[in-house]
RNA sequence: GCCCCCGUCGUCUAGAGGCCCAGGACGCCACCCUUUCAAGGUGGAGAUCGCGGGUUCGAAUCCCGCCGGGGGCACCA
């Protein structure tokens, strides 16, 4: 039989790191047996329906490379995808089960309910519906008709005994029935609720596995009823805990980004973060921890995954983002990391330039947007914005004219240098440390504020033959004016 | 209130009765390398395996109870 599953999101909002993952688990389980992975649009909310919803949602799955065989927009053999479509096969199946005596409609108002969950509430007792419309006599169900209320259609759920349901993860769970009530199955609006519509599809739509969060777990008999009542052979389901913030609450956004599209605007690769939402929760043993995305189809499997809720640990996707960053070839580096550079500056840059940049900076980002701080001034001209107590440093800050002769000495052996090969100027200027009797890391810093008005850098030299003859000593000249001009060292 | 799930270093995890007085990774600390920052190397601190009872010659691993955390109880998914 083939593996069929699918990421089934319904448009109401932003999709997060928790429905990633999940789709992840899915797709990979898919594509390790050679499977079918498909997208599902569950929108039969239409009270909390978004217009980008659906567009945001397959954005977020091509982002991270999960490719789905069939969906709404590339169709499939079970189309449509979209559950706004499929009413009347979801009309069609209520009334089936109101023929076979599984579900009854229910004319009850919201009012009505209202009064009686409160009643509940008071007494303590769980909040349930009172099945006032189960027994009703063909009498009084006409004398309500008559009303013209538009009723739901309610599942007969067993006043006794039991249902147990299967968790690939966890097992058989047991629920008493009397702990369930009549939930509802197809709105007053025609609608279908979760209850249905995801059951009917996964059956129509020949799902083998169902991965979804464990929120549903408490709901699963009624779905497991829903496939008994329909004598229909239930798909496996495996409950997924949920991805918690650094405080063991649901991650949310005050715990940094939230939305699986913000990551990318932050500039996290999506192997990387498809590596680290891997294991979350899924292992391949006790030691790997950079699986590449063919890796992780050849080893994924659902007996590795866990059920414990796992705390997002933002540093560790920071520093498996780096990982990849090193590991990625210099053109895509700068194929990737140059519109960030571009937004910044607002212009495109010389991407030529650029290249030569990047095996100065790759081991010195973790994430994308590291790219402005560490190599926009290759891309500004004019003055550096740096103040002057940052160019003399430690060593200098009391002794301004030593800072000054240094700094004009270094330019003039710059000057007289023959060739602008790093090695060169390294060579040239390095023996001024010793003449004037201060380390080289000292008078290396004066330079390095001069050349890139900034304290942390790529390597100095190998900065400056980037940099070019003409910016550097145009910088380096620039600093020595401030440096009279403010300090007023001679 | 009722129902369900979960519980190994701060965090992600390995562990399916003896290989574990618990291994790896992130983070943290120290040292090395070094022109800054990184990267890299070496070493270190860090978990009475939630607690209490059993079972067993032997338990993180099996059983029971408790505690703690989380989730669910809609004409939302």
């Amino acid at each position: 039989m083939t593996v069929r599953t699918r990421y089934a999101p319904s448009p109401t909002g932003e999709p997060h790191l928790g429905n990633m993952r999940t789709a992840l688990f899915s797709w990979l389980l898919a594509r390790h047996y050679g499977g079918r992975f498909f997208l599902r649009i569950e929108d039969t909310d239409q009270a909390r329906y978004i217009e980008s919803g659906i567009e945001a949602q397959m954005e977020a799955l091509r982002w991270l490379g999960l490719t789905w065989d069939e969906g709404p927009d590339v169709g499939g053999p079970y189309a449509p995808y979209t559950q706004s479509k499929r009413l009347k096969i979801y009309r069609e199946h209520a009334d089936r089960l109101v023929a076979e005596d599984h579900a009854y409609l229910c004319y009850c108002s919201p009012e009505r309910l209202d009064g009686v969950r409160k009643a509940q509430q008071v007494r303590k007792e769980p909040p349930r519906y009172d099945r006032h419309c189960r027994g009703l006599s063909p009498e009084e169900r006409r004398a309500v008709e008559a009303e013209g209320t538009s009723p739901v259609v309610r599942f007969k759920t067993p006043l006794d005994g039991e249902t147990v349901t299967h968790d690939v993860l966890r097992g058989s769970v047991t629920f008493q029935n009397e702990t369930l009530d009549d939930f509802v199955l197809l709105k007053s609006d025609g609608y279908p609720t979760y209850h249905l519509a995801a059951q009917v599809d996964d059956h129509l739509m020949e799902t083998t596995h169902v991965l979804r969060g464990e929120e549903w777990l408490p709901s699963a008999p009624r779905h497991f009823l829903v496939y008994q009542a329909f004598d229909w052979e239930p798909p496996a389901f495996a409950h997924l805990s949920r991805i918690l913030g650094p405080d063991r609450s649901k991650l949310s956004k005050r715990h940094g980004a939230h939305a699986a599209l913000e990551y990318r605007e932050q500039g996290y690769l999506p192997d990387a973060v498809v590596n680290f939402l891997a294991l979350l929760g899924w292992s391949l043993d006790d030691h790997t921890e950079i699986i590449d995305r063919d890796m992780l189809i050849r080893h994924f499997d659902l007996d590795r995954v866990l059920t414990n809720p796992a705390v997002f640990n933002a540093e560790k996707l920071v520093w498996m983002n780096g990982v990849y960053i090193r590991e990625m070839p210099d053109q895509r580096l700068a194929d990737e990391a140059a519109p960030f550079l571009e937004r910044h500056l607002a212009r495109p840059i010389d991407r030529e330039l650029f290249m030569r940049i990047i095996p100065l900076v790759k081991e010195r980002i973790k994430l994308l947007s590291e790219i402005v701080d560490m190599a926009d001034f290759f891309f500004t001209n004019g003055d550096l914005k740096y103040d002057v107590e940052t160019l003399l440093g430690k060593r200098y800050a009391s002794d301004p004219a030593a800072a000054l002769k240094a700094l004009e000495a270094a330019t003039e052996r710059l000057e007289a240098a023959d060739g602008w090969e790093h090695g060169r100027l390294e060579a040239a200027v390095r023996p001024l440390a010793e003449e004037f009797g201060v380390k080289t890391g000292e008078l290396f810093g004066v330079l390095r504020v001069a050349v890139t008005g900034k304290t942390a850098t790529p390597p100095l030299f190998e900065t400056m033959e980037v940099l070019g003859h003409k910016r550097t000593l145009e910088r380096l000249r620039s600093a020595i004016k401030r440096l009279r001009g403010e300090t007023g060292a001679k």
